[in-house]
DNA sequence: TTGCTCCTCACGTCACGTGAGGTGGC
DNA sequence: TTGCTCCTCACGTCACGTGAGGTGGC
């Protein structure tokens, strides 16, 4: 019979370990001393004692320990057992890298730009939104393309929306694609909730889905906003992403008098590389 | 102003997380109203919410987001944190490949051999052990050969302890590789801890160092000892290790009348691949 | 007698999730 | 008035590590 500082050392466990396993019944001693509560050991748990550890080592929890060791589980069971365990550590050794890939892709971003354009990148499930809509053709990306748009068309959608009743929630922008030429069709709207709108010739009702994206959040003027994207879409692809659909703009703070109080959120949906 | 749920909407978190955050003083609301108690969060506060979501996400733990928000570290002290975190998942990811082994190597070796034998491996640091030892060469490995090496060392070595007034604590014995005939030397010995011998032309005193082995225990009789070893070599080779030095073998219970209740820790020591 | 080991609580860990129990605004 | 949201505790999570405070055997 070993005392619980003996039987702790063949383990090799600590002798808390070994109180904690007698606490949950995994592991009882064979003998405990009805005067002073001593456990005792015998050399025969030493097999009990590294089956536990062997389980623990695997990954197990206790309580699944508990079971296994009670249980004793066929061939069969013991292998649907382990092969589940492989596939969870598997996931986790994916999770792992993933996120490996979104440090490092910020290391890489230190070096090109400033600090602050990728500090605050959130992958996340953007919420659906009901737009109303107007569009126009633009020569290319830029403030100084999508700028004129916007101070044309937003005063008309104020107009038409006042004039249906609508209650304008959030201004939103998104862009498709630059065609040969370099023009970009420009979509402004209004977040609109859950309110109804006609259709009209310049007004169309457009339903964002919710889709995964990189999610950035701009404070100050519009203009700035070109430099957000080219570290942001750097950093997509960096971090084993990239971009699948269409950049939206979000302005949930439009501030004309003191243009850096504004805030913009902007979200570059993506898909996961595999 | 948002309310909470507004904003955790935003986030995308809970609202309990953000009241965690503000009791940490993370990320406090804008406004708190004095009667209520309610908090209300300015858009603008989303760029924080969102810069404390990313390093959540790369794995930093609250605590050092607080200082990283505050301190606004340089370029240089932020590549330095990113690195550090790199080089801990990259550990992370190591240590989980590693248990991935292990419990591919446990799937496989339930095909061979029945359930027991590899259920209680364990690796471990083995106790150093001093041994007053016996060598003999014998024919070859197996029960049919070792134990008649025990059944002639035995005796000589208790005789020749107890001549040096030196108790015995416990049996121990290992095994040279097989030489080209096949013969092996077989050392055999008592464990006598911190007691002093002097050797004798017979009697070696021998220490046997702290090595990282797989080890088993194993409960029954010496003759089934041979059946442990192949299942046990076969799971290192799978793990990810393989063998670096003589197998030892402690018999921590001998129990002459009822083999059954004999306990032997099969120790292999191993090395881990790179 | 002095160390050493043993004992039993009980707190702390990490970032929240999840009620319980209660209140304020549409 | 009825839901809905908000509030403040406070427990639970997982497997122990780490004292505090006290006792028994060489």
């Amino acid at each position: 019979m070993l005392n619980i500082g003996d039987f702790a050392r063949l383990g090799p466990v600590s002798p808390r370990m070994l109180r904690h396993y007698d606490q949950l019944g995994l592991l009882e001693p064979e003998y405990v001393d009805p005067v002073t509560n001593y456990r005792w050991y015998g050399v025969g748990q030493l097999a009990r004692l590294h089956q536990l550890l062997t389980f623990r080592d695997l990954g197990f929890g206790l309580d699944e320990i508990a079971s296994l060791l009670e249980q004793e589980p066929t061939v069969d069971q013991l292998r649907a057992l382990l092969q589940k365990r492989r596939d969870d550590i598997e996931s986790t050794i994916d999770a792992e890298r993933n996120r490996l890939s979104r440090v490092e892709a910020h290391i890489n971003a230190l070096e090109g730009s400033g600090l602050m354009s990728t500090q605050n990148i959130v992958i996340k499930q953007a919420q659906p939104v009901r737009v109303a809509e107007m569009t126009k053709v633009v020569g290319g990306y830029g403030y100084e393309n999508i700028g004129p748009a916007f101070r044309e068309l937003v005063p008309l959608l104020f107009a038409e929306l006042q004039n249906q009743n609508v209650e304008p929630v959030m201004c939103v922008g998104y862009y498709e694609d630059a065609r040969d030429d370099g023009s970009v069709v420009a979509h402004v709207g209004f977040d609109i909730g859950q309110q109804d709108v006609s259709a009209t010739d310049d007004l169309q009702l457009v339903e964002l889905p919710s889709v995964e994206v990189a999610s950035v959040m701009h404070k100050g003027g519009f203009e700035q906003i070109d430099r957000v994207y080219e570290p942001l879409l750097k950093w997509v692809d960096d971090s084993g992403h990239h971009r699948d659909g269409l950049c939206r703009e979000l302005y949930l703070e439009w501030n004309e008098q003191d243009p850096s109080q504004s805030v913009t959120e902007i979200q570059v949906p993506i898909a996961t590389n595999t």
